[in-house]
DNA sequence: GTCTATAATAGGATAGAC
DNA sequence: GTCTATCCTATTATAGAC
C-alpha cells in the first residue's frame, strides 16, 4: 500500500473521530496495518501521523481547490467550480473538516503551525479570487474570511443538527454573494 | 461546593479540551474534587458528566441569551444585547463552543439529542427575533441559520488562526445584517 | 460527601522475528 | 515492510474507610 493510501485512511479516521478520539487501534483498523506497521511509516507515533495527515491535506487542497483558481477561467466560473468541489469534498456537509477537528488538539505545539497554515492558505486563495474579480483589497479580505467562516460554521451546524440542508443553503448563498459588487449601506430600521 | 459550580468547571474543561481530550484526572484537577467524588455526583461516569454539562449549558443559554429576547425592548436592541453577551460568553473568540466540541463525540448516543436540542434552541430563538422584526418566515429562518453558522464558523477560524479579529468582525457584520430588510437581488456580474 | 487505595482496561509505544 | 508479542503508562471505574 502506498503512503498516500495510508494517509487517506488516517485522514478519514482523524476527521471522523478527532485527534484524541481516534485510537491507535482504530487507526490500525482504518488502514488495515498493525500498530507496528504504522510505526514503520510514522516513527514519531500518533503525533507524527497527525502532522503528516495535515501536510497531506494541505497538498490535496492546493491541488484540488486552490490551483484551479489560477486558471484562465472567469472568476465567477472558478468560484462555482471551487464551491462544487467543496460540496463534494465534505459530502454535502456529512463529513467534518480535519482542520476544525485538529483545533481541539492545538495545545500540541506540532499542530499549531500547520493549522494556521491550512486556514491561511484557504483564506488567501479566496482573497486572490475576489481581487481578480475586481473587489478592493479590504472587501476581498472580508469576503474571503466570511467564506471560510461560513463553510466551517455550516459543517459544525450540520454535525450538530444532522440537518444537511444547512450546508447546501450556505454554499448556494456563497455562490451568489462572494463576488458580488459591494452595495452602499442602506437604512436598516 | 454546589453542583452548579462543579458543572461550571467541567464545562470549561470539556470546552477547552474536548470530550475525549479531557481525562478524569484533568476533570478532577479542574473541579478540585477527587475522581471518586466526581463519581458521587455523576454515577454514570464521564458520559454522565458530559450529558449533565450539556443540560447545564442549555439552561445557561436559555437564561442569558434566549429569555432576554422575550423582553419588550425593540428587536434591534435585543439583537445588540444578545451579540454582546455572545462576545462575552466566548471571550471574543478565545473560548470554543461546547456544542461544537461535543460534535466529535456524537457517535455516543447520549449526546446526539442534547446536541441537536442545543443548536435548535439557538436557531429558534434568533428566528423568533427576526419574525418579531417583521421579516417573513422564510427570511427569518435563513437569517437565524446564517447567524448560528457564522458564530460557530468564526470560533473555528479563530481557534485555527489565533486571529481573534475574525470573531469581532463577524459579530459586527451580524449586528448590521441580521434584521436588515431583504433586498431585491441585483446583477452580480 | 470526600477521601485513599486499587482494580481492570485501553492507550501509546517498542523489540525483534520473518 | 509487516507481523506477534510485550511493556509501560494513563485512563476509567470501583470498594470501602471516615
Amino acid at each position: 500500500m502506498s503512503k498516500d493510501e495510508v494517509l487517506d485512511h488516517l485522514l478519514a479516521a482523524f476527521r471522523d473521530k478527532g485527534y484524541e478520539g481516534a485510537s491507535l487501534s482504530e487507526l490500525s483498523a482504518a488502514t488495515g496495518l498493525t500498530k507496528s506497521s504504522l510505526y514503520h511509516y510514522f516513527p514519531g507515533g500518533k503525533e507524527e501521523m497527525g502532522e503528516q495527515v495535515m501536510a497531506y491535506l494541505d497538498q490535496q487542497l492546493a491541488e484540488s481547490l486552490y490551483q484551479p483558481l489560477e486558471s484562465s477561467q472567469t472568476p465567477a466560473k472558478k468560484l462555482a467550480a471551487m464551491i462544487e468541489r467543496i460540496d463534494a469534498f465534505y459530502e454535502g456537509g456529512r463529513k467534518a473538516c480535519l482542520l476544525e477537528r485538529m483545533c481541539t488538539a492545538a495545545d500540541r505545539a506540532r499542530f499549531r503551525r500547520p493549522l494556521r497554515r491550512g486556514f491561511t492558505a484557504w483564506l488567501e486563495a479566496v482573497e486572490r479570487l475576489c481581487l481578480e474579480a475586481g473587489l478592493s483589497r479590504a472587501v476581498a479580505r472580508a469576503r474571503a474570511e466570511d467564506f471560510v467562516v461560513r463553510v466551517e460554521g455550516a459543517l459544525v451546524v450540520c454535525a450538530g443538527t444532522e440537518d444537511y440542508g444547512v450546508f447546501a443553503r450556505t454554499l448556494k448563498d456563497l455562490r451568489r454573494s462572494v463576488l458580488a459588487r459591494p452595495l452602499p449601506p442602506h437604512g436598516e430600521q
